[in-house]
DNA sequence: ATACCGTCCATTGTTAACAATCTGCAATAT
DNA sequence: ATATTGCAGATTGTTAACAATGGACGGTAT
């Protein structure tokens, strides 16, 4: 009954999860290539998937595409950031009240969640802070809110992490979590949303 | 220098544009499996293109994916609807003030837009109707966004247009459209805005 | 020297064959 | 009768070859 944790069932699906850590992690920059072939051979595959991941991040708003000329890193508009912070935090309030409602249980992935975060941050791995990061708010939107609501909150997402590396103090988004999970754990919603609000900026 | 009339450049760009407005329209209807033979057969080109137009379609929010087993059409969640009707409100208000400072010759497109859009709800074409439709807000938040915002946006307005053909009468929208464009004729951007407000809920 | 034009090369777009996976049904054992 | 197991068909996932496109480079005419 419980979805199982086997976490990448195609080959597509683990070439997007690698592809969209290493840009938000800031080892590809912005406006940098990404060539079918080279990536293939890097990740000892056809072009095939690779194409299909291209396709996709493209859609979530990470690469943009021009045609017959390959895909890049996409360079967010920072004329659109605050409206885009606005949205996000629409959308993960409404996430939360909803997770408190029908979603106690997420306790237990939250505590877990954090552990690894902590120690991502320690050892100063920007791919695993991103990841970690990234799975805390989408746990959020996704059991608050559905996967409806996880589709239009992806690109949103997207927009805001992409400069992901110059954001702030690694420790400081940390700590915002612990206070989020500590609020909910109270069951202090009202606290929880607060904290969350503070933390997406 | 002008972006040339060519609409669709690629065999995939076809079916994305041609998938969506079936399923807009309700020619295909919620739940609805989509199979990537019969499809290819239909069109008379091969899997590769449809792949890809269904995967980037799933990526939009219009169809949802499941593994080793096709795509269908999306149902909706309405318990959201009041959020994304929001959200969307926020990025095309931000988009039309964008458009009234530095978009003024984007008239010409609407006055065209809003006749295609008229003929085709007095056919009754729906499939036209939903073209002209989203050409509309599309123009909107291209030119008073950006690139940047159009990728947020989709997901959203796709979530609201899925159960598009049950929305109201047609020539009401039409109507909508046609005052938020006399609105803006007028300069009157407050006009203008609280027109297209009218029009998304 | 400069503008124009054609060829070449790198890269993406498309195709068709092959492999892996899932569903439904029927045969079998309990 | 019911549960289980294995086969068959349908469908998606992957691969590799082929076609088409766009840009760079160099030759040629003015």
């Amino acid at each position: 009954m419980e979805k199982a944790p086997i976490v990448h069932r195609t080959i597509r699906e683990q070439v997007v999860t690698h592809l969209r850590h290493a840009v938000l992690s800031g080892e590809l920059g912005e406006g940098e290539a990404l060539r079918e072939q080279p990536l293939a051979r890097q990740f000892g595959i056809s072009r095939g998937p690779i194409r299909d991941a291209l396709l996709q991040l493209t859609q979530e708003g990470l690469l943009v595409a021009e045609q017959n000329r390959g895909v890049r890193v996409r360079r967010p508009d920072p004329a659109i950031r605050s409206l885009v912070v606005g949205l996000r935090r629409k959308i993960e309030s409404f996430a939360l009240s909803g997770l408190c409602r029908h979603g106690a249980e997420a306790l237990s992935f939250f505590a877990e969640n954090l552990a690894l975060f902590q120690a991502a941050c320690r050892r100063g791995e920007m791919t695993e802070v991103v990841e970690h990061d990234m799975a805390f708010h989408r746990h959020i939107v996704e059991n608050g809110g559905g996967a409806d609501l996880v589709a239009v909150w992806v690109p949103v997402v997207t927009h805001m992490m992409l400069p992901y590396s110059r954001h702030r103090d690694l420790m400081d988004s940390y700590r915002e979590h612990e206070a989020v999970v500590e609020a909910l754990r109270r069951g202090d919603e009202a606290a929880a949303l607060e904290c969350l609000l503070t933390n997406i900026q």
